[in-house]
DNA sequence: GCATTAACCACAG
DNA sequence: CTGTGGTTAATGC
């Protein structure tokens, strides 16, 4: 097993962590390698772990009343199912790795008396969590009061601000996942992204997206 | 009424 | 898995 104490990957919270209580996490967790569509967490499902995704990157979704609804896309490090392990029991939504991910399964009691006993350790948790939430908050309003092009044009910003840090990417999910993910169609994600090209404001190859007029995208996410 | 927006269906690469 | 065209329903001048 590998030894938290030496991971190079160790989360800002893992970070104040001493000697001896890095050991007791040891004993706690649990590295895993997920492939790509593998299934890291299963919503309706009994857990007594949450999940620490060193790297790769995954879906948090869930499936509603009518559809799959992507919650968010995220790449590590970060924590995954803090609020629906330490909250609660049953997992409230799923998780799938989108390419190669490498997770540590962290036991939910190792990881209460961590948050008990370590303010530092717990400070950084919370912290993680309020931004979290306000990110949420975020999407909830783009998601709700923009229309098609305002949310599409806001995804595609987002994948290239946030997560790849640069205005050429692949796209990590298929055209019916962008939909699920900003609560359109894959018809509609299409017509968009045609639009969005003859309008010569990105460039698409198949899942490879350049931005070329980044201004006029951000005018569009904003406007709605 | 008429225009806009977007979902649903169908079908073709 | 994707792109496109037709149809339909909701909404707002």
């Amino acid at each position: 097993m590998e030894l938290c104490n030496y991971c190079n990957q160790k989360s800002k919270a893992a970070q104040n962590l001493n000697a001896l209580e890095l050991e007791k996490l040891e004993l706690n967790c649990n590295p895993v390698t997920f492939r790509k569509g593998d299934r890291i967490m299963i919503q309706n499902a009994l857990s007594f772990s949450l999940v620490y995704v060193k790297s790769g990157m995954v879906k948090v979704h869930v499936m509603g009343p009518e559809r799959e609804q992507i919650l968010k896309i995220t790449k590590g490090p970060c924590y995954l199912g803090i609020p629906t392990t330490v909250g609660a029991k049953i997992n409230q939504y799923s998780v799938t790795a989108i390419m190669e991910t490498q997770v540590c399964f962290i036991g939910v009691d190792i990881f209460r008396e961590l948050l008990m006993t370590n303010g530092n350790f717990a400070y950084q948790i919370v912290l993680d969590l309020c931004r979290n939430e306000l990110q949420n908050f975020q999407k909830y309003i783009n998601q709700l009061q923009k229309q098609g092009p305002g949310k599409i044009a806001e995804a595609l910003l987002h994948f290239s601000d946030k997560v790849f840090n640069d205005l050429n990417y692949e796209l990590p999910i298929t055209r019916n996942e962008l939909g699920d993910l900003t609560c359109t169609s894959r018809e509609t994600v299409s017509r968009i992204l045609t639009d969005f090209v003859q309008n010569k404001m990105i460039e698409v190859d198949n899942r490879h997206i350049k931005i070329i007029n980044k201004k006029q995208l951000e005018m569009i996410s904003q406007m709605g």
